[in-house]
RNA sequence: AGGGCCUUAGCUCAGUUGGUAGAGCGCCACCCUUACAAGGUGGAUGUCGUCGGUUCGACCCCGGCAGGCCCUACCA
């Protein structure tokens, strides 16, 4: 069941439910966000500044189509954004992510044609004014649906600046930048061959065009000469195409047809007489060596029919049939229907030769899915040879960065063989084109404002070009339109170039490319300086996620039922250098637990924070450091290491690594560590101790929430308001934690501790361990004797003597030197020249049996290891070109092992 | 055809300058120990696709091969 909740954004109370309800054991995510997102929004956090001292950090969203529903890609692609925007923000940046949606031409003008179908209108019999305004109504009451499910993730968008690709101020700018590229000759209008949708009734641009492999037929159709007996065969994928055919063409050097070579073809069907021409680009030994020509209706044909000026002829209707430029009998068939009845024809005439299975890619529609004609029409155009040039050049010198750098060599490739781009669109749902073409003189007058007049004879009877512009087109200027371009705005001087662009690769050269091409036209800077590109989802399986297949999975519902952090936290922790991913529901519920293991870690630091005083420096309060545990020493200096680590893998785009860091910190060392060694602390006597352990359990508690603040905003900004010590009013506007801005409060983390409780924690899990494998129960308590070879062992061990029975379950634990030996479990630990052996009696506590396995395994181990280090340090090609502390490091660790296999083999003497 | 990517534990994947392999999930055993069973403790598991080269030493660098994936172009 699943119970929507829609976000009020009127709410401005505390976020907090209060401090005096007790934390549930479960973290409820649907309790918590919807009221910590609208406060974070009453509250203004999400705005930057158009002037402000701080540095700026900005990054525009890329503007999600109208009419679409919020996806995987799109979590991941605003997670990664939200994550930067966040972390940027909490570092003292003016941050601003710029959000939008897009009108998304044919998407949406589907989607409202769709429904006046069902009321069995069509947008024809409406007209383009009333259908415009029809959509817009759409747009009003539908298009706000992904903006709302996109703040149910978290997004912290600076909301007031929320630009629609239609709005008026984009539309001016739209209409600049094509006036001024008409201006200078780089857009124009011509007859060309495209690709052309037949179910759209559109144009498309190359790159709307998706190749698929088809399984289809090779026919073999024979043409008979014009003059005399002979006929020639040419092999063909697409029959029907032979009605607009134009030329036969041979290899010049083909002997077969060598002699045919500027005779006639009579064409079937048509009687038209059409040239039989050489040309090199026929391949002799494909089919029949010989190739029809029809330049109207294939690329390859257009090129050769341009080279010996061939006629065109059109045999297309804008939806697919055939035109009258046809027999009769085929007029206003489609193309697959003609094929079926001129094959049959042919057939009949007997003229069809030979029918091969045959498999070639077949032009898409990426929108409709439906068959891409090749097109003769008229059509706008942006030149792209001069844009293209600096496009180039800022990624090879680098003033442009791709992360991860590898598509670098894929986007300049592309920018070689760019071809100019198709984009006028037959459609009414986007920006007009604003030409206008004079029924008296025939002249094109092109304005930024709507003219009264032909701009050539000054006739009043102009009419304006009924196509629409390609809806990248206005995406093309996103980075500048949506701040105030062509004005000199403030935000323009302020976040122009801005800093990231997040985006998947599918449309590095849709939009990334087409982006910096315009930028550096209108505003002569990069749009952005680097581009971050990311992979796209899969699904468990590795599958594309998409609606037809239904394996897709739906972000809201996964947030509904896990929280929005989870989801978050999932897809940033495997988001590794561009590689797609995989999402899977097992990691998923991983994560979710997680958020549950900081909720309830919240929910015992603030227990044990009972009574804690918040000293006057805030967060920069030291301990009385003699007060320190070592554990305290410890926690600080892993979380100096945590910071610095985070810091790293943020500064170059390691996301996984980011959120791995603090997951492992947060969980492994300070939950089942720290938070296990305080109890005794917390709940002793001691009133120092305890004070400092509290001060810095505080301090520590802040900075993880801090640190996992970009990554799982909701679950922190939550438990931040309950904490006693902070320094903000907001998780949101709090600083990020660094090395470097931390630098005070770390000075209390100490490497020594971290060594001497690394040795505390190696001892207990060698009891634990001894613990488990004789499967002494958890409930029984032991006594044990720890054994240290020196006396700065002795003192850590003695230090923390109570942590250890506490952590290890004993019953009593002696330090000192070994006395009997007998019935007893040893295990020897070592780290860096610290050595303790652990002595576990086992008298009739366990079958001495399963200890004698134990022990085995841990010799038959350690051995292992011996042989192999010995093996090498007995290599002098080793000793001798290995660096010194290599072989060091080996020789150190020789003799431990050798140390911790003589005390394993006594202690497995002693046992039998 | 050209270009790129991938192959590491049962599964999904990390592995940042070459020093002898890790995580999450799953699995096995024991535990409802007063933050958390969405939990705790312990445990098992890998000739790092294959062959060869460089090196004292290769998951890492170089080359061949096999398998999988993606992109671009084209195949009348």
């Amino acid at each position: 069941m699943l119970i929507s909740r829609p976000m009020n954004s009127s709410q401005s109370e505390l976020p907090s439910q209060g401090h005096s309800a007790a934390l549930p054991d479960r973290y409820n995510p649907q309790e918590v966000e919807g009221r910590i997102y609208s406060w974070w929004e009453s509250r203004g956090f999400f705005k930057a500044e158009d002037v402000s001292t701080k540095a700026p950090f900005c990054v525009i969203l890329p503007p999600p189509n109208v009419t679409g529903s919020l996806h995987m890609g799109h979590a991941l692609d605003h997670t990664i954004q939200d994550v930067l925007v966040r972390w940027k923000r909490m570092s003292g940046f003016n941050a601003l992510w710029l959000p939008g949606t897009d009108h998304a031409g044919i998407a949406t003008q589907s989607v409202v044609e769709r429904e006046l179908r069902k009321e069995g209108l069509s947008r024809q019999e409406m007209g383009r004014e009333a259908f415009e305004q029809r959509v817009w109504q759409w747009k009003e009451q539908y298009g706000n649906r992904i903006v709302e499910q996109m703040k149910r993730l978290g997004d912290s968008c600076d909301w007031d600046r929320l630009t629609f690709t239609l709005d008026k101020e984009v539309s001016k700018s739209v209409r600049k930048v094509f006036v001024s590229l008409y201006q200078k000759g780089w857009i124009y209008r011509g007859t060309r061959l495209i690709n052309w949708s037949p179910q759209l009734e559109s144009a498309l641009s190359d790159l709307e065009v998706e190749h698929q492999e088809v399984k289809g037929h090779l026919w073999h159709l024979r043409y008979p000469l014009a003059q005399g007996e002979a006929s020639l065969v040419v092999a063909t994928t697409r029959p029907e195409t032979m009605l607009g055919d134009t030329a036969v063409a041979v290899h010049p050097e083909d002997e077969r047809y060598k002699d045919l070579i500027g005779q006639e073809i009579e064409l079937p069907l048509t009687g038209r007489r059409i040239p039989i021409v050489a040309d090199a680009h026929v391949d002799k030994d494909f089919g029949s060596g010989a190739v029809k020509i029809t330049p109207a209706h294939d690329f390859n044909d257009y090129e050769l029919g341009q080279r010996h000026n061939l006629e065109m002829i059109n045999i297309l209707n804008r939806n697919g049939t055939l035109n009258d430029s046809v027999p009769e009998p085929y007029r206003g068939l489609t193309t697959a229907q003609a094929r079926k009845k001129l094959v049959a024809d042919l057939e009949e005439m007997g003229l069809l030769v030979e029918v091969e299975p045959h498999s070639h890619s077949v032009g898409h529609c990426s929108r409709t899915g439906c068959v891409v004609e090749p097109l003769l029409s008229e059509q706008w155009f942006v030149k792209t040879s001069e844009l293209a040039v600096p496009a180039k050049r800022v990624v090879e010198s680098g003033t442009l960065r791709f992360e991860p750098e590898s598509w670098t060599k894929t986007y300049l490739h592309w920018m070689s063989i760019i071809q100019d781009w198709c984009i006028s669109r037959q459609l009414w749902w986007g920006h007009r084109i604003p030409a206008w073409t004079c029924t008296d003189c025939g002249q094109l007058t092109v304005a930024e404002e709507d003219p009264s007049q032909c701009g050539h004879c000054g006739s009043s009877k102009i009419q304006q070009d009924e196509d629409v512009l390609d809806t990248w087109f206005s995406s093309a200027l996103w980075p500048f339109s949506t701040l105030g371009w062509p004005k000199e705005t403030e935000a323009l001087k302020t976040f122009y170039p801005t800093n990231v662009l997040v985006t998947g690769h599918d449309i590095i050269f849709f939009w990334v490319a087409r982006m910096i091409m315009m930028g550096l036209e209108f505003c002569r800077d990069v749009p952005f300086r680097t581009v971050y590109i990311h992979g796209l989802i899969r699904d468990a399986q590795g599958l594309k996620m998409s609606k037809s297949s239904g394996n897709s999975v739906d972000p809201v519902e996964v947030i509904e039922q896990n929280g929005a952090d989870a989801l978050r936290f999932t897809l940033m922790s495997q988001l590794a250098a561009g590689r797609d991913l995989k999402f899977s529901q097992q990691r998923l519920e991983g994560y979710r637990n997680f958020m549950n293991k900081i909720w309830n870690a919240a929910r015992f630091s603030l227990a044990a924070l009972e009574g804690f005083e918040v000293p006057e420096q805030g967060l920069q309060a030291l301990p009385q450091r003699s007060d320190l545990s070592v554990a305290d020493q410890w926690i600080v200096y892993k979380l100096g290491l945590t910071e610095k680590a985070v810091d790293e893998a943020l500064q170059s785009y390691r996301f996984a690594d980011a959120a791995n860091a603090v997951y492992s910190f947060a969980w492994h060392e300070f939950c089942d560590w720290y938070l296990e060694f305080i109890k005794p602390i917390i709940y002793g006597s001691s009133e120092s101790e305890k004070k400092a352990t509290q001060l810095v359990l505080a301090q520590v508690l802040n900075r993880v929430v801090r640190l996992l603040h970009p990554f799982a905003p909701f679950i922190t900004e939550e438990i931040y308001q309950k904490l006693p010590l902070k320094g903000s009013e907001a998780l949101i506007t709090e600083t990020f934690p660094t090395p470097r801005q931390d630098k005070h409060w770390l000075s209390v983390g100490s490497q020594e501790a971290a060594l001497a409780l690394d040795l505390v924690r190696e001892v207990v899990t060698a009891i634990r361990n001894i613990r488990g494998e004789n499967r002494i129960k958890p409930g029984e308590k032991i006594a044990v004797r720890l054994v240290p070879e020196r006396d700065e062992a002795q003192k850590i061990l003695g230090d923390n003597k109570g942590s250890i029975m506490t952590l290890a379950k004993l019953e009593s634990c002696e330090i000192g030197p070994a006395q009997s030996l007998a019935k007893c479990a040893l295990a020897p630990v070592v780290l860096g020249d610290l050595r303790v052996d652990v002595v576990v009696p086992l008298e009739g506590l366990v079958d001495i049996a399963e200890e004698i396995k134990r022990t085995s395994k841990a010799l038959e181990k350690r051995q292992k290891e011996l042989a192999q280090l010995q093996g090498r340090l007995n290599n002098e090609n080793f000793v001798k070109n290995a660096p010194e502390e290599v072989v060091e490091q080996g020789r150190v660790q020789l003799e431990q092992l050798r140390n911790q296999i003589s005390s394993l083999e006594a202690s497995l003497a002693r046992l039998r």
